[in-house]
DNA sequence: CATATTATTTAACGGCGTTAAATAACCATT
DNA sequence: AATGGTTATTTAACGCCGTTAAATAATATG
């Protein structure tokens, strides 16, 4: 009688499939090129069979989103666990994040907001456990590089908020064209170096 | 014989009533609202015609770009001219920068392809002057912030670059709501101390 | 007034997200 | 094996989109 356990499992892999033939084309062509149209014929089905896997577009994209989140999550745990040393840590996962990025743009694309991509903006919330567990993580190792004692949790969000919209700014404005491409290494280093500056600074000046 | 010259002011007025139409519903629904039928109903006129006025819908959203870093460059002059000292000229600008930001949402978002604009993007090159003298500017308050001799422009353009990075990364980031719009008035916070503090370790340790 | 030029509209094309109704495929029961 | 009910999928359509070609209205020039 495992013919319920089947259907499911179907059903799971078409759904699957319509999420990858999405992401296909986004990485491709970039999130615009991606329509129900488009994803059903790649999949060689007629557009509305999308429809009983995904309530609409956006709910398609909702996941596509929590999936990137998901990918994102456990490079940078992977990057934390290759080392011990928290100021290696750190390193580490600023590394994974940068080439997280540039290993998947269509992926932190559709997490950020870039490329056109919408889904995100005030109002329309989402939730994902991934993006909190993934400031979670940055702020438990960023919590570790600094001298223990006197901090709030406040402050060591706000620490952990700066780094981050240094990195994303960097990253938004390489992607979309306001810093040109071919600078994208200079930027690295230039994020890289401001991180350090003020990982000293807020260890009290001199590291 | 000013027939010629009328027709070419008519010209010119329909087209900032275009421009004006867009924004306004930029404004109030956001760029994604923003379509040819939508601003050809506002003007009273029938679709095809906005296109004697502009090539195509990108093109009247590059104008519309052209037009917002226009108004967010005087923004950012008139805030430099308000003071002499240097360190006060760069604080006022970044006041500027922020305060633009939340009274014209939808200028910001076109210049920087946020809220789901498009038109930025690698490959799309849009090299309008204003944003060029944007940076600019900012490069030379800041380089009368750092101490003199030494600097190489690459340092200095790299620091505003950082600076830039910076601001932008936590506007991106509330404006897609991964930060909260509660704490908006909390990252401005965040953001001046980064620039304080940045500004201290690059001046030599110690202001 | 007639003509040439310009401005504007009407109608249409193909593509979009989405829905309702029709159809096909599938499973369980007799 | 045939029947009936459930699920999966498609066909056809709706109203929106950006854009274009052709027809029409308005305007300036002789």
């Amino acid at each position: 009688m495992g013919v319920k356990e089947r259907r499911d499992r179907e059903r799971l892999e078409m759904r699957q499939s319509i999420l990858d033939s999405a992401r296909a084309i986004a990485a491709k062509e970039g999130w615009q090129a991606v329509t129900i149209r488009r994803v059903a014929e790649k999949i060689e089905y007629s557009p509305p069979a999308i429809y009983e896997y995904f309530e609409s577009k956006e709910a398609l994209m909702e996941e596509e989103a929590r999936e990137a989140f998901e990918i994102f999550l456990a490079d940078l745990i992977a990057a934390r666990d290759a080392h011990t040393d928290p100021r290696e840590r750190l390193r580490a996962m600023g590394d994974a994040y940068w080439n997280f990025v540039w290993k998947h743009p269509e992926l932190y694309q559709v997490i950020s907001g870039l490329g056109g991509v919408n889904l995100c903006g005030p109002g329309h919330e989402h939730p994902h456990s991934e993006g909190q567990q993934v400031f979670e993580t940055f702020r438990d190792v960023l919590q570790a590089n600094l001298p223990p004692g006197g901090r709030t949790a406040e402050e060591v969000e706000g620490k952990v908020t700066i780094l981050w919209s240094l990195f994303h700014g960097f990253i938004a404005l390489l992607m979309t064209g306001r810093i040109p491409m071919e600078k994208r290494d200079r930027a690295r280093a230039l994020a890289g170096q401001a991180v350090e500056d003020l990982l000293t600074t807020w260890s009290g000046r001199q590291a």
